[in-house]
Formats: structure tokens, C-alpha cells, sequence
DNA sequence: TTGGATTAGTAAAACGTTTTACTTTATTGC
DNA sequence: GCAATAAAGTAAAACGTTTTACTAATCCAA
């Protein structure tokens, strides 16, 4: 059953297929088409179940109604939530999302640009590998709305919304120290994103501020692709050869490995060792004891985003660029 | 920047757009386009970084290479690890993924399926709800792929994947017997779809098979929409007024409310207490003592559903319709 | 040398909309 | 009673592809 398109509609109330169109896209009244008229063809069409096909609509107008959303992973628990939010409230709006995972990986998230591109979506909201910047440069000059989170492009001139992780990291530390901690480790991820290099910053800086040594012997840069299993061997490593009170894990993921490690060598999180995880995590808070962790403003986030965004998909001039510093909120638990 | 077209490519090599389409769509060879031509063309579109413009291909050939997604929610980490899956296996077919949450509310179902349709996805990809039946029958008499997974619909006639929950729900009501247990309590949710239906009937049959009678004071619906802190008040009261000895979450999400409430009220999980949650989570593993959980099988999930729904659309026919129910693994931890 | 087959390529229709520029009829103001 | 204006509507081009049906030239066999 082949489905109805609009020139079936302008058949059955006989009149032309523009008269249609004008009365669908709500110009009925402007291009003055009589009442009787319009709910002549508002009846046939509620009737026959008629449905403007999109893809004839994008190509005449060049909007899609689509907004790209280009992320990490979707299995992510962090990046799940936020594209649950912006998906939301896009969907109110009248905008659909479709994303893709780039799974760090350059060429992959080359391709996805490239795609959405050729897909014609009318903004892209990307949470960025550094090695794309030719790419999303040619998406401005095309006149493209674009928008960064979570990470950011030192190099791109475009808005960005993302939690100020650097003071976050930098808290976390002078928690531990104001507990009296002095030997205070970083498992952090060796990919070179600001996210997480700002981590680390805030990390360097707290130690320095407050007199300690840095020694790098204490941050573990884990191998972003790896499997859990090696993961979790050297973060075995790190906790018996060196000796340390306090740890900061840089990502949720990371945190839940060396929770696993702390279970397994049998060490307690207590009085004498100090943990607290980037991003929360359900497992944390039902955790015993409870892990402390620096909570991202995910709402703030996702409705930044889609606000900025929807601004500029509304607006017919190319807006000013925004950029949004959340700041991150450090929960104590015990 | 307007983005190049075919045609503009075609008249920089100075041949016919007919013969760029031709070599763009490697039918060069059958429609003899000379080597010199073919190389010529190639290496303008190389040059000129053309990509071809989707949407006018989709109106053209019907097909937009898009697959349609509908879940009940991104955020939950069942649904979000099977998007990746799915996603990951799709997007080497060079299929994309478009999503949608439906927050199981029939009325969004309902108008996801219309936005997809109006898009003309090319396959369907559903955990259904009750009260959509008649929108899926339409889109399968209209020929197009439709599979459900997670969830089935008995009135329609459509491949299915999912686990085997009654099997899976019974087994975990068994090993509770088998430790002895008899006041066994359910945590389940109000809404009425079969794959958490079958878990209450396992729980039942189980029962019933061992001689227990069944009590339904020990059944705990809680409402779907609701407030956490609601429902973690609704268990409180189920623990604290009830005489149990092991429970059954039928989510993982209202395992992780129960665990919730067992800390609030400081009541320990050992030889007098049981708990098993259906779906795992990275929680459950952590916790101290370990959680008893059914795993889904979500990788075979995934393949099996995208297996299918690729099969199909690369089939001229209509192919025969599959049921695919995989085992559930009973993972006991302590 | 003729005429069927092959090679190399192209013109134009079609997909389903939106939108511009136009026509025809009716109404108004003077 | 006539020009100007408003009301009611439409024809056709355009968006960027794919694909069908066609042409023109060359080749080969009998």
C-alpha cells in the first residue's frame, strides 16, 4: 500500500496540491484560502491519515527537523542521561535526535560529521575528540549551528556547555588534604581531552597550593581502550606497592575498576583511605560506606545545551557564542 | 557555502549527471562508463570532497538507510547498552540508528511511530507497548520491518527477541526455596506488559509447584511514573511490616530503591535475608555482600535483533518470522 | 556491406514537497 | 461606472538524486 501523498489529498477535495500545502503549513489564512475550504481538507486529511513526508519536505526546504548528537558512548551512563534530556526537551520542540557513538576514535567521529552532514541535520551537538577540528571548522564556515559539551576545542570559536572541572577536581583534593591526607593519588584516563587534562590540573594545583609534592608515581593514566581486566590489575598495583591515603578517580568508570580492586585485595575504606569518583554513579550512593563523588549538573547541562541551541536554530542571524561553566558539586558520603 | 551537487560535479568533469551517478553508485562497469571517464570523475569528487545529498536519495529510491529505535528510556542502562549494541552492529551495515524514548506512554509511542514512518525509516526496532497495536499492524501491512525486542505483543504477528523471563523468574523463585526460604515477597511494576508479567507468573508457578501458597500481601505493584522517594517509602512498608525472608525485584532500578531502603533501616543481607534483582547492574557486583542477579543476555539481544532486521532488508521477500528466546543466567553472589 | 550486438554515454521523468509569481473574480471608493 | 484593491486560488519551478529509455558510434560475423 503505497502511502497517500499530497497531491491524493488535492484530488479528493479538489482543489490545487499548493492550496494543500498552504492549509498543512498553517498560511491558509495569510494566502487567504476560504474557511470552507480549509476544513474541507482538514477533514479529508484527518480522515485518510495523511502525513507531509518529511524527506520531500527537507529536500525542498533544507531543514531536517533533526538535530545530530555526537557523543562517546550511549552506553555511558553519563552520556545515556544527557541524551535523555536533550531528546526530550528537542522533542518538545519539534526536533528529533539522531546520534551516533564515536567511541574516541578520529576517523569515526570524521565519518559521523560527515554523515549527519550528508543527512542534512540542521544543528550538531558534539561532545568533541580533539584531531576533528578541521571538520567542525568547515561546519561553522558552512554556516552550521554547532555546540560543544562536556569537552571542549582550545582551537574552535563556538559555544560550549560544560561543568567547570577543574575547581571540581581542585576541591576534591583540598578535601583530602583538609582531612590531613598527604599521599594522594589520580586514576585518571590517558586521553588528551580538556575534560580530563583539567582534572588533572585541578589535581597538580590543590597539591602545589597546599605545599605537597607532586610525585608521579601517584596518577595512573589508564589506557582509554582497554579491557576492564588490565584496568583493574594496574590499579591493583598502583594500591600495594604505593602508599596511599587518599585516591581521586577521574572518571565514574574508573572509580567502579578500582572499587572492585578495593574488594578484592580486601581494603576498607575508612579513616585511612579516602576515595572519592568523578561523576556519580547509582553504585555509590548504595556503596558502604557511601562514595563521595564530584556530581555533574547533568540537567544544567542538557538544558544549556538545547536552550542555546534552539536559540540559534530560531534566529535568523548567526548569534553570539556562549560559553557555560557549570560548576560541579562535590557530595561527601560516608 | 551552498554544498556541491552532482550536478556541479558533472559539469566540472564535463559528462552528464547521469554518468556521476552511475560511477558514484558502482554501476560505472555495467552501464560502461570508460575507465578514463570513470578515473576522471573519481578523482573531481576526491578533490572536491562532494558527498551526495541524502535526503534527495532517500525521496528518490524510497530507502533512507535509517533504522528506527523506539525504547522506553535512553537513560536506563538496560536500553542504552543494547542502543550501543545495536548502533555498533548497524552502523558497519552503514544503517543508522534514530531513536526515541517513549517514556511508556502510548501517545508518544504512538507519534514516534508516526514521525518515523513520515521519515520512511527503513526497519523497525521496538520494545512495544500495550495500546500500539493497531500502529504496528499498519506499518506491517505496509511491508515495512518491524521486530520487537525486550517486550512482545501476543496479537501481533512479528519477530521477537527477548529473554525468557518465566523460566528465568521461576528459577530465582526456586533457589530462594531451595535455601529453605518461604515468606517470599515481589517487587514488581503496574505496568501490564508481558515480560513483567511473565516474571509474576514465574514467581507464581514456582511457588505453587513447591507447595507455597500464594499471598498477595507480598506483592508490591509499584506505580511506574512515580517518584523514587515514594517508592522507596512503599518497600520500606512492604520490609518492615511484612515477616519476609527473600525478595524479588523484577528491575534492577527497583533493586536499587530496595537496597536503598535495607540501609535506611539497617537491615542486613545474609542467611535470613535474600535478594535477587532481575536485570544486573554494575552496582550489585560491588555491593557488599554481592547482589544475586538474572542477567540478560544483552549481547545476544542485540545481535540477534539487528541479525534479523538486517536479513530482512536485505531480502526482496517477506521472510518468516522469528522468535528468538534466549536463556537468562542466574548469577548468585555473595 | 549489412545489420545485429556492443560500447559509451545522455535526456528527461520521477520522488513529494514548498514557494513564487500569476490569474480570475468580487468588492470597494469615488 | 470604472479603476484600484482584495479575495481566492493555481501552475509550475525547484530541491538533488536515481533510473528508464533512448541515441550514436563502433564492431563483428556472415
Amino acid at each position: 500500500m503505497k502511502s497517500l501523498s499530497i497531491k491524493d489529498i488535492a484530488v479528493k477535495a479538489n482543489v490545487s496540491i499548493t492550496t494543500v500545502s498552504f492549509i498543512i503549513n498553517g498560511k491558509a489564512k495569510e494566502k487567504s484560502i476560504s474557511e470552507a475550504v480549509i476544513e474541507k481538507v482538514e477533514k479529508i486529511i484527518a480522515e485518510s491519515g495523511y502525513k507531509p513526508n518529511q524527506i520531500a519536505r527537507s529536500l525542498r526546504t533544507g531543514n531536517s527537523n533533526i538535530i545530530g548528537l555526537i557523543i562517546e558512548d550511549i552506553s555511558n551512563s553519563f552520556f545515556s542521561r544527557i541524551a535523555r534530556l536533550i531528546e526530550d526537551k528537542a522533542y518538545k520542540r519539534g526536533y528529533k535526535i539522531i546520534y551516533s557513538s564515536t567511541e574516541n576514535s578520529v576517523d569515526k567521529a570524521k565519518e559521523l560529521i560527515n554523515m549527519f552532514k550528508s543527512r542534512k541535520v540542521d544543528a550538531y551537538i558534539i561532545s568533541p575528540i580533539k584531531g576533528i577540528e578541521e571538520d567542525v571548522k568547515m561546519l561553522l564556515e558552512d554556516g552550521n549551528p554547532v555546540i560543544f559539551f562536556d569537552r571542549n576545542l582550545p582551537d574552535i570559536n563556538t559555544s560550549y556547555v560544560g561543568a567547570d572541572h577543574l575547581n571540581a577536581s581542585y576541591q576534591s583534593i583540598q578535601s583530602f588534604i583538609d582531612q590531613g591526607k598527604k599521599n594522594i593519588a589520580l586514576v585518571t584516563t590517558d586521553i588528551n581531552v580538556e575534560q580530563i587534562v583539567e582534572r588533572y590540573d585541578g589535581y597538580k594545583k590543590a597539591l602545589e597550593d597546599n605545599g605537597i609534592k607532586y610525585d608521579e608515581n601517584l596518577v595512573l593514566k589508564i589506557h582509554f581502550n582497554q579491557e576492564e581486566s588490565e584496568t583493574i590489575s594496574q590499579i591493583k598495583q598502583l594500591f600495594e606497592q604505593k602508599n596511599i591515603d587518599a585516591v581521586l578517580f577521574a572518571t565514574n568508570y574508573l572509580a567502579i575498576s578500582g572499587l572492585k580492586v578495593l574488594k578484592q585485595i580486601n581494603k576498607k575504606i575508612g579513616d585511612d583511605f579516602a576515595v572519592i569518583a568523578y561523576d556519580d554513579h547509582e553504585a555509590f550512593e548504595l556503596h558502604t560506606p557511601g562514595i563521595s563523588t564530584v556530581q555533574q549538573p547533568l540537567e544544567e547541562i542538557a538544558e544549556n545545551v538545547i536552550k542555546i541551541i534552539l536559540k540559534q536554530l530560531s534566529s535568523k542571524t548567526k548569534l553570539e557564542n556562549q560559553q557555560v561553566i557549570i560548576p560541579a558539586k562535590l557530595i561527601i558520603r560516608d
